[in-house]
RNA sequence: GCUCCCUUCGUCUAGUGGUCCAGGACGCUGCCCUCUCAAGGCGGUAACACGGGUUCGAACCCCGUAGGGAGCGCCA
């Protein structure tokens, strides 16, 4: 009897929270967060987390659309208890709310015009009030035969109060709102009651979402009221802006959460970076997924929008392909060689060339550029560092550490330091005047890891017929 | 135009009346380390939008102003 109890209290305790994208789209930086948000809402208090798919705009809704977002949010990890849910498969159960509204009386036909409202609309504006439908088809009787929407009886006066978990204490005057349109000419409900019957009959506890969505809210409340249903407690989440603080767009370079992949990004430094914009937990700036469901509160969430910075996300971004397990990154960098043309299981364990260049590269584009030299010859040597190292002066460091090289059977980055560092001394030279030339020999550019490990990874017979190029290169430069 | 909201270094933020001539991080920058590039270490640069109050005392409370944002669809 007591446990009988206790399970339906724990039921309807039970939190739950869910992301609503529209596919119109890929799935966005802005909504990457939106979900991140409910997600890590969901797992803090051991509740569930569900992906409603908001198709009910038949003109713009696609399938590559869903499918990118649903990408997106496997790519993230964050993923749903239940769902992909999708509006459009809920059409009977909208019509059933809208028919009920109707015969209760809490909603009307309206066969006003476009003509007219939008005369009316333009008049309003130019007397300098907020436009908003005027009731005209209030307790009009129309036919259903005749073509015509129906409209939300909105309350007329009064007004919606609600606690916001970030926002605080919101208050709108019904006189603010107006009759808005539930059903279509065409028959297809709308927006704001899609979204408040499927929340309600799926029993999200918490609506989690960005504040372009606040002014619907008072409309929702109302429409939920309408129902008696009970409602849920809301959270709407500041808006994430490009980097010169307008709303983010194309313009601002990648907006799409799958171009951060493209671009070598780690999803959780896309995670990382995201929770921190407009939540904090004090000077903590890493935090690990468990780390965020555990110290993540709504109550941390700033209210003003944030700009996005391409460049800390690169610094979280370093900082975990820095920090991870060599096998992971060489498993990510993968197709990013692939991508260059270039099969890793042509040359050196790729897990040992991820090892020696994981604190060399911001993204994995990045690390596969810097690497390609390990796999193929180099086209041309890098203009300036060849200018700076292939001189006249190089010709003898060049052509004593061949010759150390060639003798060397033991090819080991210790064997090799050591063989470089032989030659220098001998020479009198610093070892930098034979690292260097060595290096832009080898890999044809200025920068590369440590020499032993770049010539260990290289190879005994690329290093050596690299030397010669360089050397050739030299010559070339001497007829000139 | 109307309604609502927001405002600390260039950016992300800490800060909830005295401990703040404002702390951390990215960026930029100086030095150290060093075979290059990174990484790392130690420094530096830089902000309470403005104007009035309230108070012994204000980044924190109140009021204006300015700037920014969202919404005002038979889009979501």
């Amino acid at each position: 009897m007591k446990a009988e109890a206790l399970k339906g209290n724990d039921y309807r305790m039970t939190i739950k929270t869910r992301f609503a994208p529209s596919p119109t789209g890929y799935l966005h930086v802005g909504g990457a967060r939106t979900a991140l948000f409910s997600w890590l809402y969901a797992r803090k208090h051991g509740g569930k987390f569900v992906l409603r798919i908001e198709d009910t705009d038949l003109e713009r809704s696609t399938e590559e659309s869903i499918n990118a977002i649903l990408e997106g949010m496997t790519w993230l990890g964050l993923e749903y208890d239940e769902g992909p849910f999708y509006q459009t498969h809920h059409f009977d159960r909208y019509n059933e709310i809208i028919d009920q509204l109707l015969g209760e009386g809490k909603a009307y036909r309206c066969n006003c015009s476009r003509e007219r409202l939008d005369a009316l609309r333009e008049e309003q504006m130019k007397n300098k009030v907020k436009p908003r439908y005027d009731g005209h088809c209030r307790g009009k009787a129309i036919s259903p035969d005749e073509p015509h929407v129906i409209r939300f009886l909105n309350p007329p006066t009064g007004t919606v109060v609600f606690d916001d978990m970030v926002r605080g204490n919101v208050a709108f005057n019904n006189e603010e709102l107006d009759d808005l349109i539930i059903r279509r000419t065409d028959g297809s409900p709308t927006y704001n009651l899609t979204v408040v019957v499927d929340d309600a009959d799926m029993g999200i506890t918490h609506v989690i979402r960005g504040d372009d969505h606040i002014n619907n809210t008072p409309r929702q409340i109302n429409i939920l009221r309408a129902l008696g249903k009970d409602l849920p407690v809301y959270a709407h989440l500041p808006m994430i802006l490009g980097d010169d603080g307008s709303r983010l767009s194309k313009r601002h370079g990648a907006v799409s959460v799958m171009e951060y992949h493209n671009q070598g990004v780690l999803p959780e430094a896309l995670l990382n970076y995201l929770v921190r914009l407009g939540w904090s937990h004090g000077d903590q700036e890493i935090f690990s997924i468990d780390e965020m469901i555990e110290l993540f509160d709504i109550k941390d969430v700033n209210k003003a929008a944030s700009s996005f910075n391409t460049e800390k996300l690169l610094w979280l971004n370093q900082h975990y392909i820095k920090e991870d397990k060599p096998d992971r990154i060489a498993h990510l960098l993968s197709p990013h060689m692939g991508n260059r043309g270039i099969d890793p299981a042509t040359g050196p364990d790729l897990v040992e060339v991820a090892r020696v260049q994981q604190e060399r590269a911001k993204t994995l584009v990045e690390m596969a550029e810097i690497s390609e030299f390990f796999y193929k010859d180099y086209d041309a040597f890098d203009e300036n560092a060849a200018k700076k190292n292939l001189r006249p002066v190089a010709k003898e460091p060049l052509l004593k550490i061949k010759e150390a090289l060639q003798a060397l059977d033991d090819w080991s980055p210790e064997r090799l330091k050591q063989a470089v560092d032989d030659v220098a001394e001998s020479l009198d030279l610093k070892m930098g005047k034979v690292a260097q030339p060595l290096r832009v020999a080898v890999s044809g550019r200025a920068a590369t890891p440590g020499i032993d490990e770049t010539l260990f990874l290289v190879g005994k017979e690329a290093t050596l017929r690299r030397i010669d190029m360089a050397l050739a290169y030299i010559e070339a430069r001497e007829q000139q």
